[in-house]
DNA sequence: CGATGGATATCGCAC
DNA sequence: GTGCGATGTCCATCG
């Protein structure tokens, strides 16, 4: 049974040879592609995994992405990432999408013991999504006002690379000390003050060995274990949460 | 249009109430729904974003799931975590889906122009995902032979507690020197030398001053920056990729 | 291509 | 609930 206009298609309970035929149709015109049924999974690249039978969502896009939803959780349980390419096949009667990616090598198997639906979407989206509240925000925030940061404060650039990668903000204090800003959206760990110790150090040796450099952290907040590390590494912590 | 049976049920372009009731009694039903359609897409929570008019496909799950798939990319261009209830309505003559998080407050609203396909599948799916290839494979590797971290290597706990974390593996050189054991599946960098060496650090601090303590990183390879930071940290390095 | 670090990361586990 | 670390993390950016 088939439900078909310009935009979209569906198939209730298609045998093996006609979900395969309408899939790789599909997959050529490159449009986008969802499959329910009962079936098992394997995969094999990077791990290798494999999944019994059950009911699950698949999901192809033109892009070359293949998602495979179970009723529970946010990520997929399997998935492959852009660019893969996919098949449709029937092998021992079962309908089969076999998605495959080049490097690193990577398969990606779904069989189907029984396809329940499947449809194709004609499917375009150029709108882009606009994002607010991250970590570009929270630098702008501070360009605009440096004294959040310190009375004093002046940022010099922004992205400054050092041999241990590049810092949020680079500047000055009010004394011309220099100061390297490491910039948290949220609450942050021992990992953030290892990455801020880890350019404070890269400076020490880079610049001059008499001149002082003072890190700051700016986050809303940190766990007690990162505001230790902090302490012992003699850098400052500034709060500074999202607006509002 | 509707094509059902006991386990599915699609409509195909209902109007905006019909759609509503739909995902209404499946949401109750606890079933998994998809919605394919021209919509635009607000949320606001940990973060904001607006999306403008778009082809989406929007699937909930009965765990309280909400996704948004876009034609491209393996991440949903918006969504809910695991939890959230989700309410169908119509508003301003369109059919609309609000996901919403208690804590933290989040709020996830798709407003539908036009719905080409809703769909409610009734899913079971008991069947757990066994993945190899992960860290704890690799601690098992190393348990049942130790050699491949040195000769003579004894391991003597895992999850050693100390107070920068828990220690991968912990244990004896053949000459008695404490060793403490950081496992990566893959190449690492900066990040993992850095936390080996707190740990290090932690149990230099913990046991007596006098010991000797030495930290490895297990991985498939380093990059040139975290071999740079091991040597420094006078840390050593065992490349164990996984097998063949 | 690899390296680096962010993310509404998600997920699982320990406390 | 928070804290912490793993993830087939994904993803953009930069060299």
């Amino acid at each position: 049974m088939t439900i078909a206009d310009g935009d979209s298609a569906t198939l209730h309970r298609p045998d093996p040879e006609t979900a395969r035929d309408r899939v790789a149709a599909a997959v050529a015109a490159e449009n986008l592609v969802t499959v329910f049924g009962r079936c098992t999974v394997e995969y094999e690249g990077r791990a290798a995994s494999t999944l019994g039978p059950g009911d699950r969502l698949v999901v192809l896009k033109p892009d070359g992405t293949a998602l495979v939803h179970t009723d529970e959780g946010q990520k997929p349980v399997n998935w492959q990432p852009p660019g893969c390419t996919h098949e449709a096949s029937v092998a021992d009667g079962e309908f089969r999408i076999l998605s495959r990616r080049a490097s690193p090598e990577e398969r990606l198997v779904v069989a189907f013991e029984r396809v329940e639906q499947l449809s194709t979407f004609d499917v375009t989206d150029r709108n882009d999504l606009a994002l607010q509240g991250t970590e570009e925000d929270l630098r702008q925030r501070v360009l605009d006002d440096p004294d959040l940061v310190e009375a004093g404060f002046r940022p010099l650039a922004t992205e400054r690379e050092t041999p241990a990668g590049a810092v949020d903000i680079y500047g000055k204090d009010r004394d011309g000390a220099t100061v390297v800003v490491e910039l948290k959206r949220k609450r942050v760990g021992p990992d953030a003050a290892g990455q801020l110790s880890r350019y404070v150090e890269a400076l020490d040796r880079e610049l001059h060995a008499d001149a002082e450099i003072r890190g700051f952290l700016v986050a809303p907040s940190v766990t007690e274990r990162a505001r230790e590390l902090l302490a012992e590494k003699g850098l400052e912590f500034v709060s500074l949460g999202p607006p509002e």
